[in-house]
DNA sequence: GCCAACGTTGGC
DNA sequence: GCCAACGTTGGC
């Protein structure tokens, strides 16, 4: 089973966020490589939760997909910041998930922390000019970043 | 706030 | 199809 991991700006939604809510969609996402691995996920896929643009970036816990991928229709609206003036109804190429809280770590894995191991170098997190919001980790990485909780 | 790295746009 | 210019991401 394919593992994952999601970035999102804690200011905008964070893990507490998501913990308090229980349930969410994970929409906004305006990059097609990200938007693909979207669409690969399966329910009951689980994805590690990473806080990025903030003082501490890092895994911050664990969600799980609970809905796969269906046309993100914050694209369509124009109140939005994830408006997107080219996408119409019938032709909207986004894709959203539905995620559910899992877990959140007692204290988050600093992106240093992670940098640091060497199980992880192939993360694509951690690879050098990485901005991908979604992507794969392998179960040999999801079981090296577990182990470090 | 800076800046490296990347994706997208648009002229040609 | 190339590629320069521009906008965005995201760590520091």
């Amino acid at each position: 089973m394919p593992y994952w991991l999601m970035k999102s700006e804690p200011d905008e939604f964070s893990i507490l966020d998501l913990e308090q809510k229980g349930r969410a969609r994970w929409d906004g996402v305006r990059n097609y490589q990200a938007r693909n691995f979207l669409r690969d996920m399966a329910e009951g896929e689980l994805f590690f939760f990473y806080h990025s643009s903030c003082a501490q970036p890092g895994i911050a816990g664990i969600g799980r997909i609970v809905r796969s991928a269906y046309v993100d229709p914050t694209a369509l609206q124009t109140d939005s910041p994830y408006f997107d003036t080219k996408a119409r109804a019938e032709k909207n190429p986004w894709s959203a998930v539905d995620v559910a809280f899992v877990e959140r770590f007692q204290t988050p894995l600093s992106l240093a922390r992670l940098k640091a191991e060497t199980a992880l170098a192939q993360l694509a997190l951690v690879q050098k000019g990485s901005r991908l919001s979604v992507m794969p980790v392998s179960a040999a990485e999801w079981a090296a970043i577990l182990a470090l909780r």
